[in-house]
DNA sequence: CCATCTTTTGATAGTTACTCTCACTTGAGA
DNA sequence: TCTCAAGTGAGAGTAACTATCAAAAGATGG
């Protein structure tokens, strides 16, 4: 009863990705008429074994705590064997921070105006997009993944890493509205800086048990990032 | 031959800390002289310990590779108990970002005038502090540390978070400097930004083979984090 | 120098997150 | 209905940890 363990990079999850904001578990929202591929019998019973061991895994974390829920335990209450579990979740965490949400994200900032900073668009388009997810997911779900995700170490290391995934993103966005190679140090500080500024927020929220509005925490968050030159000087 | 595992908060590593930035092994130069209380037969013992585990893991690290590299390996090289090794290194991964700068780093931001930008105080200290690093330790050990920690995913998402401790004592600091309470978000967001800015200095250059220089980056780096609102805007 | 107390160590026996392989089932397509 | 590929389950294995407890070795007081 004890022992978290693993922080690897999944291998090759077929799903989506990563993010620092983790959201919809299995938000049937807006998000599946976009992709809306008239899905084969096949892919919707993966479909469904995937939601069906996140929303048992959740249930368990919630009951029982991260540590003292095995992978076993998830497995059974899914009804299906180990080795499946973890063909679907390489590692345990990946159950609280695959997302949906990051392609959604890409477009509407690739939307925005050119000429506009870049962190202007950013924020724009994050606040925005962070209303949708409260109004479209139960509230009290998300938070219960950031409470998870900010109070369980080994999930809070993923997250933190899981700015690798928006980063690249972020970082490709960056090159291309700058026309600079995505290597530059510059612009991969950006977005690290970027990235950090929405994990912490996101823990910032949970920690606060959820009180707080999202969308205005993360507004005033990369607004911060503006001014950090002036910080400090009296 | 693969699997590696673990990433967890070290329950309470009698060490120093661990950085964005890895530093000295067993540096022996004007740390010791700054805590120079006079050690005791019993923590030389120690002291040497931890430094001969660190050097033979470097060392089978480098040799076969971090993943073929077991504990039980490093312990038999080091000739002591596996037991004994996990009770220096709590996680695997700690083996490369424990760090021992990190005291020095606050006393001189402490020292800085209190009318400076924070990003300034930090910027000049840490650059300071970087050009230090690299006179009195091997170049090549400090590369070979960072570029482990950049390959090596587990030992990349450990030393995102390890952003754990610098930042916990960037957070302290800012909150010194501007009188504000550290549970702010805006301090929060301030503190995670400069620290993922060390990350990301610390990983570009160990992906492009140590040959920058390193203080110059880290320069360039934080430079940057204060012009974060003009990116983009053409 | 000795006896005692405390810290450190080693050995042993778990637990659990993962990996690999292989045989079996089940949906897809002709 | 037959065939093939994809998905699943079972079993055995690896390695990073944890817990416990007894033995060794440094610290301390006389």
């Amino acid at each position: 009863m004890t022992t978290p363990r693993s922080a690897r990079p999944r291998p090759s999850d077929s799903a989506p990705g990563a993010t620092g904001t983790p959201s919809a578990a299995g938000a049937p929202g807006s998000l599946e008429e976009l992709a809306a591929a008239p899905l084969s019998l096949r892919e919707r019973k993966k479909l469904k074994t995937r939601q069906t061991l996140r929303r048992e895994a959740l249930r368990l974390f919630t009951e029982q705590g991260w540590e003292a829920t095995t992978v076993d335990q998830i497995a059974a209450a899914a009804e299906v064997s180990p080795s499946t579990f973890f063909r679907y979740f390489p590692v345990k965490e990946d159950l609280l921070l695959t997302d949906e949400y990051d392609p959604l994200m890409a477009d509407a900032i690739r939307a925005r105006p050119k000429d506009e900073p870049f962190l202007t668009s950013a924020r724009e388009v994050l606040v925005g997009l962070v209303r949708r997810m409260l109004a479209e997911e139960e509230r009290t779900e998300l938070y219960e993944r950031m409470r998870l995700a900010s109070s369980v170490p080994s999930v809070r290391v993923r997250m933190l890493e899981g700015s690798g995934q928006p980063r690249g993103m972020l970082l490709d966005l960056l090159a291309e509205r700058t026309g600079l190679d995505a290597g530059t140090l510059e612009l991969r500080v950006t977005a690290a800086a970027i990235s950090a500024a929405l994990t912490e927020t996101s823990l910032y929220w949970a920690d606060h048990g959820g009180r707080d509005d999202l969308a205005d925490l993360l507004d005033q968050a990369l607004r911060s990032l503006q001014h950090l030159q002036e910080l400090g000087a009296r």
